[in-house]
DNA sequence: TGGTTGATGTTGACAGTGTCTACTAGTATC
DNA sequence: GATACTAGTAGACACTGTCAACATCAACCA
């Protein structure tokens, strides 16, 4: 007859603290280089205590992953919103490449790694999808969500979707670096990105 | 004394054959599965065989890495070409997104990966900026290659090179499965984008 | 109350990995 | 022929993820 009662909270603190010191392992020597092994010995238990409470170092990793993706859903929820879908749509963009840009390591966690196996998908998806989700709200504001504007609405958002990534992508990849470009250029990137991006979105495409 | 004769064939065979071996380990069971013993095991050799040619793993990934770059800019140097430039760049886009299509794992490779801290840079840059390049050289057909353009020339390279390469990421990224999109919307999104990508570089921008 | 169960932890082992060292065989140069 | 260098092998090391077998201990039920 299984338990009924809560877990209490020692239990539940190990497994919190793999996460944390995960994140830790992760900021100091990479993603690659994440052991199971460095998270216990950070927190002064035995090599197998993780395992109680993940089944695998892809679980563990894909829960990383998964707060990572609520972090990010969080931060965009708390931009600075506007009435004016368009500006709104504007300020998401930029929220988008400050998170980028302020946690560079999580960026790559989420978008650049290929996801553990293991991963728990439907949760772990629901987060991943919330910043699309988002961006598909804010253009419903701005064309409708008719059945008939409901293409349209997706095909714009993979193009807004595909613009910031890939600027983000550029802006904390490791080839940027090494373009030599001229001075001042990587700083007016970004505005002139979203300024070309505008310029589109007000166009008329069939 | 160092020996000054040119190295004999068998021994350029192992170093060329590590790098297919890698190939087809990566293709097999992914970059991060990817072990110099499994290189060595499927060419027959001891596993230290080749250390002979390659100081580390991380060096015989970088090698790989650079001929993925080398392979990627040929296939763009093969594009159509066109007189008119504008076309030209439309036909050099959408060469970038069939690469990205037709060798999911070498894009992923070339843009998502780690670099190797062993990497050589001053080689692998090269290699990788060529894209870059042929933008560049592109779009100053456009704009001319005057000093008061060559910054606007590269914030525009840098803002097709983001949703050009956000639209490849997105396109064999994770996520993009997950979405419920309308039926059709991706084989769309590539036209839609670049029709996008068009109506803004038409715009005018301060 | 005492036995059972399940969760949480430990230790020890195993195979697999990258890499170091020490060795052998061959070959070009002096 | 002596020497030096290259390309290869074999063995060891520390490290990894993971499996199996234990130890505790709180909660539950007879």
């Amino acid at each position: 007859m299984p338990r009924k009662t809560t877990p209490v909270l020692p239990q539940l603190e190990l497994r919190d603290a793999c996460i944390v010191a995960a994140q830790e392992v992760i900021a100091e020597r990479g993603i690659e280089n994440l052991s199971l092994r460095d998270v216990a010995r950070k927190l002064g238990v035995s090599h197998q205590a993780p395992y109680k409470h993940y089944p695998s170092r892809d679980h563990l990793l894909a829960e990383v992953m998964r707060r990572c993706f609520r972090g990010f859903a969080a931060y965009l929820d708390a931009r600075h919103r506007f009435e004016d879908p368009e500006q709104d749509l504007e300020s998401l963009g930029l929220q988008y490449l400050a998170y980028a840009q302020r946690h560079p390591l999580e960026y790559r966690l989420m978008f650049s790694t290929t996801w553990p196996e293991s991963a728990d998908r439907p949760e772990l998806v629901r987060d991943a999808t919330h910043a699309f989700d988002v961006l598909l709200g804010v253009l419903r504001r701005i064309h409708g969500d008719s059945a008939s504007m409901r293409k349209k609405v997706e095909l714009d958002a993979l193009y807004i979707w595909s613009t910031v990534h890939g600027l983000a992508g550029v802006m904390n990849g490791q080839c940027v670096d090494q373009l030599a470009l001229q001075p001042g250029v990587m700083k007016q990137a970004i505005r002139h990105a979203m300024n070309r991006m505008s310029i589109a979105l007000a166009g008329r495409v069939d």
